[in-house]
DNA sequence: TACAGAAATAGACACCTGGTAATTAATTCC
DNA sequence: GGAATTAATTACCAGGTGTCTATTTCTGTA
């Protein structure tokens, strides 16, 4: 809540060294955004959090929704996907590359909860900030489950589950509500989990899945 | 979009047979609320749309919040909660009761995916509006499906996964994905799916989050 | 040291919001 | 048939919204 970006600033351009945060700026807007959602959100509200002026904000990235966009923006690039790498590496057994992939997904769901909170807060199908997510958090992540459970059925490893890909991404962000303080409480999980619990929970997500598809005996 | 609840309706009293019917106007206020969230949904927008003037929605509920209550408690009521028969029912072997649990409540999220939707919408923990989704439609769950859960896990028939409950509500609420157009969009799902391609879901749900959990043999 | 450009602020703009008061028309009751 | 009641409308209010413009202050350079 008290970000302290800043002591009352002053009019014109600050003194070198008293330039505004980016990242403390962004962070505090994706919080917001994550929060009360984009029309909850006031541009208002939230300079007024961070000891700036409002004018700031859409002065620096053009309008609400480009500040919005530069925060999406900013937490997906701090975070390097590196799914494709374990869902194509050939060194690795499948089923475990899958396993693996669920529970890297959970983490950083559980990391960074606030993407898929804001994801939640977009309802119009046809709206541009739903598709930024959409292309640029969930598309990325199709091809390599596909084709890794593509992999696992034709070797008859695992049951050929309709919608096996919805439902892979559906547990990854079902495994994120643990990490959500809202949901968590709700659900009776843990209000502040730790690394430690975030990491149980994740292999146990990935356990439930795996062991639900998983053949014992190649019978598909 | 084009609800069309009523021509034009001029100022006083409506005529006999001219009332508004309440069914019409709730379920546009739910579907409003789903799609553009609490503060993104304007009761004028609303009435524009339904054909009323604004001041009738404050006037019979209230406020804008007793109008969102009303949608609520409306969609509710209309189904009842069949998981606590099925839990508690002694005539059936508790891990098909688990099963079946698992593929109503799919079906009902499915059919009312508006529910889950303004869910999402809640961020502050505290807002009566959370609250009153909570009391009314996840707590009354919770304790049917705790109590089978330790039959289960008791007898030997289920692994004791840590957090089961919150991963068995995680699964109920990620199957309503399906239902909702936007996200059944995104994740490959069908644009619009029929009772049996619901029906299939949650089977399919349902079996993955069985056998995931099951034992072969007891061991714990 | 003078000055162009950068980076912040304050203030005004038109619009939209939820809520309320005054008004009008149909119904119901005596 | 007239009076009271009900249920809708329109008009208005105070406050909040995003955006735009003008202003102020500091930096960097010639």
């Amino acid at each position: 809540m008290a970000y302290a970006l800043a002591a009352p600033r002053g009019r014109g351009r600050p003194r070198a060294g008293e330039e505004i945060d980016l990242d403390v700026l962004l962070q505090a807007a994706l919080e917001a955004f994550a929060e009360t959602g984009y029309n909850g959100t006031s541009v208002r509200d939230l300079s007024r959090r961070l000891g700036v002026s409002h004018a700031l904000l859409t002065a620096r990235f053009g309008s609400k929704e480009g500040l919005w966009f530069a925060a999406m923006e900013h937490v997906l690039a701090q975070t390097e996907q590196s799914w494709r790498e374990v869902a194509d590496s050939p060194s690795l057994d499948d089923l475990e590359a899958l396993r693996q992939g669920v529970v890297r997904q959970v983490i950083f769901s559980a990391a960074h909860p606030q993407v898929l909170r804001i994801m939640n807060h977009e309802g119009a199908i046809d709206s541009p900030r739903l598709r930024f997510v959409i292309d640029r958090f969930v598309n990325p992540l199709r091809p390599g489950v596909e084709r890794l459970l593509a992999r696992l059925v034709t070797a008859g490893r695992i049951r050929p589950v309709p919608y096996a890909t919805l439902h892979f991404l559906a547990v990854v962000g079902g495994g994120a509500l643990f990490a959500n303080p809202v949901e968590a409480a709700l659900l009776g999980g843990p209000a502040h989990p730790d690394a430690e619990d975030i990491r149980a929970h994740a292999e146990a997500v990935a356990d439930v899945l795996i062991a639900g598809i998983a053949l014992a005996t190649a019978e598909a």
